[in-house]
DNA sequence: AAGTTCGGCAAACGACTGTTTACTGAATGG
DNA sequence: CCATTCAGTAAACAGTCGTTTGCCGAACTT
């Protein structure tokens, strides 16, 4: 039933999907609906939990392995671009739901996001760069980072249906852009 | 019409969005829809319209006067919030619809915001700082401002249903993200 | 003054909707 | 082996939906 309902919203909103719908594309009655979810809006916060699982899998695995700042933003977008290839339809229906008309699913979306952002903070204060940094200050860099990160794989979702020197763009100018974030994350001297 | 539309948007997205809801909403028959519009993806590119006049309004507002680096930043984030707070409805349009289930009106937000970031980009290179910075490197800092621009307008879109304190906090944060970046700009050795 | 466009209406069409009900077979557990 | 839970079904309910049609008055145009 998830499948099915991640595979209608390829072209759709959680908003506009209907019972019927989801039980026709699963092959079942649409009484069976209810046996799983009360709502809709249900199946919509248990698709935004299925998502999460490999999103923090990528988190940690740009965050893992130590390295130089240029390895480490190389190693950043490559992880992103192959995160939206291989779960399409999951990145797909974060972007669209996150600011979408379902109240419980938007607010699920942004705890998590909320989340990585603390995540990604705490990986940020290990980093030798970030000596002297404010607790203020580390959160809010890691902010920016976890903001940029949903706008390159928003716009790679949308370029990646099928063209490919328009997706090799974007990750080069994530890569500029990380760049230069990372230039300012130097000569940062506090808030 | 529109404004109808715009209202029942507030809480739904255009996918979901009925012919006669809306003429429910604008006092009309349902047949008087389409005494105007063909479609609902019609009214969905009209009101994107419809909010570009505004925000176009904004950027020039951001960049025409000149000043030093932290005048503008906090002239910017200033504009930002002013706007989300009177152009609440439109913004919200936008952010919803921007990666939502209708594809034409999803690429004339697209397209839109390609040409806010030109625009960006045409200001940027007047200022002094741009020096030696090539034609590539300037858009790219153009589409981290812009995008940086849309991060903190959905945050204080989601903020602002009545607590301010979490909207300073967001607008303090947009202020010192700004900074490091502009710091890395001053920096910037070209690529 | 005559003709034409414009924006509106009511009514009707069949198709689709969410949800409840009562029922069924299979698996599970004591 | 009996009871119970589980996951499914068909059928029915009253609504709502998008769209078309034919009609109407007012406002322009000529």
């Amino acid at each position: 039933m998830l499948d099915a309902g991640l595979h209608l919203l390829a072209d759709q909103n959680l908003a506009s999907l209907g019972v019927r719908e989801v039980t026709r594309e699963a092959g079942l009655s649409p009484a069976a609906f209810y046996r799983h979810f009360p709502d809709l809006a249900a199946l919509g916060v248990a698709l935004v939990e299925e998502s999460l699982a490999s999103l923090h899998v990528m988190i940690r695995s740009v965050l893992a392995e130590a390295g130089g700042a240029e390895e480490l933003i190389d190693r950043a977008v490559d992880v992103i671009e192959r995160h939206v290839r291989e779960h399409r339809s999951h990145v797909r229906f974060l972007a669209r739901e996150r600011h979408g008309g379902v109240r419980r699913v938007r607010e699920a979306i942004d705890a998590e996001l909320g989340r990585f952002a603390a995540e990604v903070g705490a990986a940020l204060a290990l980093q030798p760069v970030s000596r002297g940094w404010s607790e203020q200050d580390l959160r809010m860099l890691a902010e920016l980072y976890v903001d940029h990160m949903v706008s390159t794989a928003s716009a790679l979702l949308e370029a990646q249906e099928g063209d490919p020197a328009r997706e090799r763009r974007i990750a080069a100018t994530a890569r500029l852009q990380l760049r230069l974030i990372s230039l300012g994350r130097r000569h940062w001297q506090g808030s």
